[in-house]
DNA sequence: ATTACTGCAAACGTTTTGCAATTAC
DNA sequence: GTAATTGCAAAACGTTTGCAGTAAT
């Protein structure tokens, strides 16, 4: 609810309006809490507003990304897709049996690691890129019992 | 040249050919040390072996990443490009403005903050992508004397 | 001689652009 | 009423596939 309110004014703040494929881009990433590719956002998107369109969707999701509602969600493989993230926590923790992902923040472990690296190279870090993956619970559960 | 050698060797070893295109794209990622994208590489291969194609360029880099000769790098904008890559050493720091790239391992000090995630989330942490973003020793300075 | 490899052309999927109609403000 | 936003069609882009010719072993 919180968030919903939030999103809304971030918008409007911005000189933006608040249109229904914008609700229904927000209410796809709300639901499905697991990033999401471009596709599958109008997929879903299309059963809450059918007449949709893809050129839509991308137009929303740079938006959003472009007030950090969003953020991107990168695989080795190369595939990439668009999770919903709560301001700051920049990190990302994903399942990779049903792909669930979860935000964490982790600044204070990664500075000690940063600090380290920046005296062994003398390179000055700035940004950086972290996602880790594994099982969540319900998956490692899943697993342990069928496939033993 | 050891470097050189072991490529070879490791081709060979998989019942994989040593050839001129193969030897090209090699000798780029050596003399780039930043991350290329394929476009980029076979412009610059092109100088080197006129009539090189861009999908060979393609089945090569996919064969080098097969044998972990190369690693994949990812930006936040989605652009990404191939990194020649010592076995062993999967993180990357990058340059934010010259592009160039080093590995570093680091393994220890993402341990630490992969257990506390873990105990945290429930998650059962298997892999990770970790890449910094900085600026190198020399841009330091270029920064630092031509624009204080 | 055998078979992996190359390069071209063409297919393919994803992302971007131009524009007239629509809709939020 | 005004201006941002939408959705379509089409263009642009990056990547993959099929296949006949070439080259490494």
């Amino acid at each position: 609810m919180i968030l919903e309110l939030q999103w809304e004014a971030l918008l409007s703040r911005a000189g933006c309006r608040i249109t229904e494929p914008r609700r229904v881009v927000m209410r796809v990433l709300e639901q499905a809490q697991r990033p999401l590719t471009p596709q599958e956002i109008l997929e879903r998107g299309k059963l809450l507003h059918p007449n949709l369109g893809l050129v839509t969707v991308y137009r929303t999701l740079e938006l959003f990304e472009s007030l950090d509602l969003v953020c991107l969600v990168h695989r080795e493989g190369g595939c990439h897709g668009y999770l919903l993230s709560a301001p700051g926590h920049r990190h990302v923790l994903m399942c990779d049996s049903c792909g669930r992902a979860v935000e964490f923040p982790g600044q204070d472990d990664l500075a000690q690691l940063i600090d380290r690296v920046q005296q062994h190279t003398g390179y000055a870090v700035g940004d950086h890129l972290l996602q880790l993956f594994g099982l969540c619970p319900e998956c490692q559960e899943a697993s342990g019992s069928s496939v033993p």
